[in-house]
DNA sequence: CCCACTCGGTTTCGTGAAGCAACTGACGTT
DNA sequence: AACGTCAGTTGCTTCACGAAACCGAGTGGG
């Protein structure tokens, strides 16, 4: 993405976006999510260029999401974690594949699918309301939260 | 997002990303979710370029996440609604929000909340399983489904 | 000892998408 | 007649992306 700011938004999402919105993050971020560490796994999996890729893990170790540790020594080798706000990217992430699952499968059905590993069941993302459970998409409405209007 | 496309990805979250991935477009939605319609409150909503809105908007509409409806005649005017799909996608949109407001927002609190419109309740995004309810990020695992190794 | 190869990048350079400003054109208002 | 609004299109510049070459530390083979 190019920029990649979006300046004068009091807005989540924006800032979100700030940081992974650019062509290829979310990617980089699913492979992470699939269990890649390693530089030339991503280059491989993703078919980015290298220079981009460098500069996205860079950016993406920056902001938190990731964690740079060495996993070798002589020759010095590293790997690309995900740190706890990282993983939470998972639930935004996965709504993503959710939504292209329903809107955009081949004819075989999902290329993946998620699971509970606790009790093997079937895994999908939902709105969540505090009293009444899972709610549908029409019954949302998104109103003015305390931070709306204060200079940032 | 350059390019736009993810070319020998077998993988929804790409395939969703080709049509909503590109620098502006979820933002565009978001606005659309609340209640955005018109050209020019696009415009001045995300302070985005004229020809990228246009470009932004019809491909949005090609894609059947956006519909334009004429408004008025005399003159011509027309709006974006979001179709169903389109609405669906505040499931991600809300994710990629509720991540924000977790992990960067300012010091008065999130900046816009989202509301069950039956009781009231707050409403959050979150992993269902369908043999427990809801489950935590580190109960998860990602496997191989039907549609992973067909050619497409 | 020399050559090839791996891993994890950096450098260089051409292309093309984004951003800005100006223009268009149909209409409405004063 | 002059001005404003809405919904764009056109032209120009800038900057991010993609491809390929290069780099440096180390491993393995002959």
């Amino acid at each position: 993405m190019l920029g990649r700011l979006y300046d004068g938004q009091n807005c989540s999402i924006a800032r979100t976006l700030e940081l992974v919105g650019e062509r290829w993050t979310l990617l980089i971020i699913r492979d992470a999510l699939l269990g890649v560490r390693r530089f030339d796994q991503f280059l491989t999996s993703l078919g980015i260029a290298r220079n981009v890729l460098s500069d996205r893990l860079d950016r993406l170790v920056e902001s938190g999401i990731l964690e740079r540790t060495q996993y070798q020594e002589r020759p010095v080798r590293w790997e690309y974690n995900l740190t706890d706000p990282g993983r939470e990217l998972a639930l935004p992430v996965l709504a993503l594949m959710q939504w292209g699952d329903r809107h955009l499968a081949g004819p075989n059905g999902p290329p993946r699918l998620v699971r509970h590993t606790i009790c093997g069941g079937g895994v999908a993302q939902q709105h969540l309301c505090t009293n009444c459970g899972p709610v549908p998409g029409a019954e949302l409405a998104i109103v003015a939260g305390p931070g709306l209007h204060t200079a940032s």
